[in-house]
DNA sequence: TAGCAAATACCTAAAACAGGGTATTTTTAG
DNA sequence: CTAAAAATACCCTGTTTTAGGTATTTGCTA
């Protein structure tokens, strides 16, 4: 009988249980083979180096790494490696850096264990796949006219604010008058509907401004 | 030949992928049984009752509940229940937090699949476990005093600051005076070390009091 | 090139805050 | 029962912030 082309498989999570869960689920699969797996960015890495990889499918959050700066490394070092994300969080901006840093395909772990095998097939046909949850989170995102009203100005002086300096500091340090603040500040905080700096700080962290 | 007893298990992990691992992974071993998986706090309260189970493997996090609230529900309904927790925290406040709730093991996704199952038949036993990585964490922690050194009051206050209200407005909504309120922000913004209301925004959050 | 958004700057006045105290009552723990 | 810790309350003073304006300059774009 003949050989069936067997996808070879890398995997990389920092959770052993769900890295052994997976490696089992994939067991019975016949068109992969788990060749390698690695708890971190930088075993990842290495290993690449001399294991021949025909797919990476990795955890999005690592613990020696921010995920896109992983992405980007791949990219940089193994452009022609397909990558499907593995990830527990589904806020759109989370999926959308993924994405955009070049990784194939993200599936939650939410998902079944369908999803993420057929996320894997379609990545090896050339294909980029998300599972209909995160799609729907995308579609949701896109609805919503989002990004911050803040100018880049009062982006800039909100962070200051969060650094916790006064009206005065943030003038000198921007070498603008003392006026100036507060007429940015005034407008942040009508544009934030705020009342006081803890308000600003919550906005700001709902729009990932910090 | 002799049928071994089997441990009847219930899984409880909003993230199907990382359940269906753990059921694959559990198929090998001769002494468990999942006889239950739930998806959340609710479904898992529901098969309960009608589902005979000795032993309840949970994820820390479910969609629907906070942690201890789910824990405490059971140790209320079903009190001889033993539960193993699988977390990806390993801050100590909440594994203590998961122990004081009644769970009887503590094991981190990041550990081997070898210390989940030692876990669960160290339960069965009667015993409580936690992996080697969490008792060194809880170790660690006892070193260090820590707590936030904020009285309760103080506490209290530091979370109506975060809410935006003003001292009256504080002062009115505890029924003291303006000025006791001023004497308590003043000892936590010496407590916090910090200079604005931004200083003690971060001192809470890092202190996890919000 | 006319128009608009953004950044700049100033004025005023009330309110809130920060920081320095001290002192009494209530609670907690030894 | 007593000492310590916490909660309560007040005083004072100067600073900062908030909120309401108006106005000029700059840079982009239709």
């Amino acid at each position: 009988m003949s050989e069936p082309k067997r996808w070879r498989v890398m995997l990389v999570d920092d959770h052993r249980i769900l890295l052994d869960g997976i490696k089992t689920l994939l067991g019975s699969e016949p068109d992969m083979e788990i060749v390698a797996e690695a708890g971190d960015a930088r075993m990842a890495m290495q290993l690449l180096t001399y294991v021949h990889v025909d797919l990476l499918v990795s955890d999005f959050s690592l613990p020696d790494t921010r995920h896109t700066d992983f992405l980007n490394e791949l990219k940089v070092k193994f452009p022609n490696l397909p990558i499907v994300v593995l990830s527990m969080h589904d806020e759109p901006e989370i999926i959308r850096d993924v994405l955009n840093s070049g990784a194939k395909a993200y599936v939650m772990k939410s998902n079944s264990r369908e999803e993420l095998v057929k996320a894997m097939r379609h990545v090896m046909l050339g294909e980029t796949y998300v599972s209909p949850e995160v799609a729907l989170k995308l579609m949701q995102a896109t609805q919503k006219t989002n990004s911050s009203a803040l100018t880049e100005r009062e982006i800039e002086i909100v962070k200051l604010i969060a650094k916790e300096y006064s009206n005065k500091q943030i003038a000198d340090m921007l070498f603008i008058s003392e006026r100036t603040v507060e007429s940015h500040r005034k407008n942040i905080f009508r544009k934030a509907g705020a009342h006081s700096v803890v308000g600003v700080m919550k906005y700001a962290l709902e729009h990932k401004l910090l």
